[in-house]
DNA sequence: TGACTTATTGTAAAAATTACTATATTTAGT
DNA sequence: ACTAAATATAGTAATTTTTACAATAAGTCA
């Protein structure tokens, strides 16, 4: 490539990956869904399951297939964070990602490494080792991304069981926004929102079981458009 | 590129660019700043600023870059908005864009079209025309961003003159959310943020001026740290 | 059964929001 | 210089929301 005349090919030198940061709950903590790289570069190093884009592939195509690829999971409904361009990030040519992200109730998956993935595994945010690339970048500017939207949506129900105690909530969102609520007046923050009690209630705990209940989406999206609600944690 | 053997030189052959969406305010309105397009495609229609990115540029120097060239601006501190890559958003190969923003203060900045951009102008969003490629999404997208941002984050100001009426500050964010506050208590909920009261007042009304304010960014910041304050609109 | 633990409800004080009123200040016109 | 008009600015009281804390209920386990 010439400095003086840069042709319109020359541009087309570059590639793209999309990096899929799944987010998963499980023992009180927040977990990260991590790849052990089987193949160059960064070989046995652990990272944010991503890969190449094909040519011709929209991009939540691509992250679609490219999770199932190395973690067989299917069926995953993922958001775009942000896109990392920096031109030394990848040691092979030009490649900028675009980080997608989700959040998957961790029970309801079967997670199996596949392709190039050595292994696949939940990491707890607090347990996070060195990544491949430029993933912690990734996986903590994703994180912050997640904790903004918890506070003006009521996606949290997306990483907790489908019947949840209330307790199980609040301790949810203490983890993300590392605070301590009072319960009774947790409990009046979200009665807005309508949640579904159960009939049931939890097992196996030693002392009096709390009682389940559900978050029902569309109940939700009604009261935002009838009352004109705006869900703010 | 065969369908059974993609080779990694196969997925090197894309580009990206950069569109840097300039929002500014005036008479009332928020506007944005797009340039008429001199050059195939789209040749003649009304664009968001951006361009291809070099191989080797980082991305924010390139949408500094980009935005320079074509408008005359610089100086301009962007953030980044989303990512858009459908296969089919560019006729002349596979190029995903990844969308810039900038608040910036229309009189401060002298607006030059140059290189291929045949004009340079700020729009009322109001009278976007149809736009090249995906831009109407683009801009559209970026728009509910800034929006966002205008809840949680005291970027206002960015848009606003130095000096400014609290009536004015008031105006943008009925503009924005599209409602009407009152008066004496939007002048409540801003106490918080200290503004600095100036020892001058509007000119050429034909009624009492209003007094002129500053807004204080270093002050805000320190309440953010001390106190442990949370801007909200 | 009773001790223990946690769930759940309640209540009252404090703080923030809202709707509205009153007053002050400046311009423009007589 | 005075007055009317317009708007800035401050204030007030009712309402709602938030907060801190207390009381009660309902299970488990020995």
């Amino acid at each position: 490539m010439s400095l003086y005349k840069i042709e319109i090919n020359d541009f087309f030198t570059s590639a793209f990956s999309v990096d899929c940061v799944i987010f998963g709950y499980e023992d009180g903590e927040i977990k990260a869904l991590l790849i052990q790289r089987g193949m160059e570069p960064f070989k046995h190093f652990w990272a944010i399951p991503g890969d190449l884009v094909y040519p011709n592939e929209d991009l939540p195509d691509a992250a679609s297939r490219i999770l199932h690829e190395l973690t067989g999971l299917s069926d995953v409904e993922m958001h775009q964070s942000h896109t990392f361009g920096s031109p030394e990030r990848h040691p092979q040519g030009r490649v900028i990602t675009i980080a997608y992200f989700a959040l998957i109730r961790i029970t309801d998956f079967e997670i199996k490494a596949s392709s190039w993935a050595e292994k696949a595994q939940w990491v707890s945010l607090n347990e996070i080792p060195a990544l491949a690339f430029d993933h912690s970048t990734i996986l903590s500017s994703t994180y912050e991304l997640l904790k903004q939207k918890l506070t003006y949506e009521p996606i949290c129900f997306e990483l907790l069981p489908e019947r949840f105690t209330l307790n199980e909530l609040q301790q949810l969102y203490e983890y993300a926004f590392n605070t301590i609520m009072d319960k009774a007046n947790f409990r009046k923050k979200i009665k807005p929102l309508h949640l579904t009690p159960l009939n049931e209630r939890q097992k196996n705990v030693k002392h009096r079981p709390a009682k389940l209940f559900k978050f029902d989406q569309s109940e939700y999206l009604k009261s935002v458009q009838d009352d004109n609600y705006q869900f703010k944690m």
